[in-house]
DNA sequence: ATACATCTGTACCGTGCAGTACAAAGTATC
DNA sequence: GATACTTTGTACTGCACGGTACAGATGTAT
């Protein structure tokens, strides 16, 4: 979602590449959490000032849910490549797989930012807890249709059931975003993404 | 941990019994986080004022770290408990199951304050997130322990390895505390614990 | 060249934050 | 009853927060 300005318009131009500062935005959320990252955090890290901000991306909620945007598709992106895997049983290992190396990304903040954006917060920020609870929810469902695909095209056996089988998918990605903002090395959390996968049904 | 005045004291008696007090903060401090919980929620819930709180506990971070023994007494002492099962699986089980349950208590906030409190946060409550990062390594070392004890006692297999399957058990039990914290029922909670013990070596 | 529209930077707004000073109130000892 | 000692309640402190007013800067369109 590119944030572009409208060509052709008279007035000073913007001074800064709002990708950019959006990016950089995304950090901090990422580190810091919702409510603990600051606009004097935000504005510094993003190298515009606060009028700045205001005009390109609205208030903290708006640049929150841009940043949003912009971690889904860069790098949160291998969650939507993992489910055109040709079976179920690739597309969850690339899932589970793709979760513990993300984050663990020595490019990044530790852990997942729609788990540790806002998950327990003050009643100002609980729209934005809402937002998060949602997308992730999101990101279950689009398992879970994919789960009954592949329960369709005889991929997962008749017996199981992808609702519960997504979720359990789910819940271990999560987990495995508390243990990586805790620390845990990228080995750890492949070796978890590698036990998780002997409860997967045959 | 009892909080006692120092009986045979002269002075105004204290008007408020500190342990229930105490419960009431670990209920914000558990719902909120603990940057999220002000000082006015805390006395608000407490029913003490301000300086009333310093006294009897310090300052905020001290009321935390009390609210964070108090929980581990409390509402998680089952995770002591299931520590004690004669088998290492049976452990698991419990652990697993009484995470299900005790996260969705319709008597307490939903997830676990472990992992909620503080899991991103700003620099001020840096060292509040260590702290709970500690507990968390704290009890999934338990179980690390019990499990090694275990393979000893020909408990689990001798090529299993305790150290990963603890990090497993306590990754699961993470991922359920943040289904909680998104409203998950306690019936699909109990259903990720049943999928996840299909991972126990046999 | 001039008018106009937008962006930048500074300096500010009201509010809520964590933490505290201080006087009044209450209990034990003498 | 006087004294010593602690808790209570009110009112306050300094500070950081999210958000904005406004003036000057910088571009396009005419």
């Amino acid at each position: 979602m590119k944030i572009q300005r409208r060509a052709r318009t008279p007035g000073r131009p913007r001074a800064f590449d709002a990708d950019r500062a959006l990016d950089r935005a995304l950090e901090v959320f990422w580190r810091k959490g919702y409510e603990g990252a600051s606009l004097s955090d935000l504005t510094r890290a993003m190298r515009i000032n606060r009028p700045s901000l205001y005009a390109a991306f609205g208030d903290k909620q708006g640049l929150f849910r841009k940043a949003l945007d912009r971690y889904a598709e860069g790098p949160a992106s291998y969650t939507r490549d993992a489910l055109n895997e040709a079976t179920a049983r690739a597309a969850v290992e690339r899932l589970l797989y793709g979760t513990a190396d993300a984050m663990s990304d020595v490019r990044n903040p530790r852990g997942c930012l729609l788990v540790q954006g806002a998950l327990a917060c003050g009643d100002e920020a609980s729209t934005v807890k809402r937002e998060l609870i949602a997308r992730r929810e999101a990101g279950e469902r689009a398992l879970c249709q994919r789960l009954k695909r592949a329960k369709l095209e005889g991929d997962l056996p008749p017996d199981s059931d992808p609702v519960v089988l997504a979720r359990y998918v789910a819940t271990v990605n999560q987990g495995i975003a508390v243990q990586a903002a805790s620390g845990a090395s990228r080995a750890a959390l492949r070796k978890i993404a590698e036990i998780a996968l002997r409860a997967w049904p045959k």
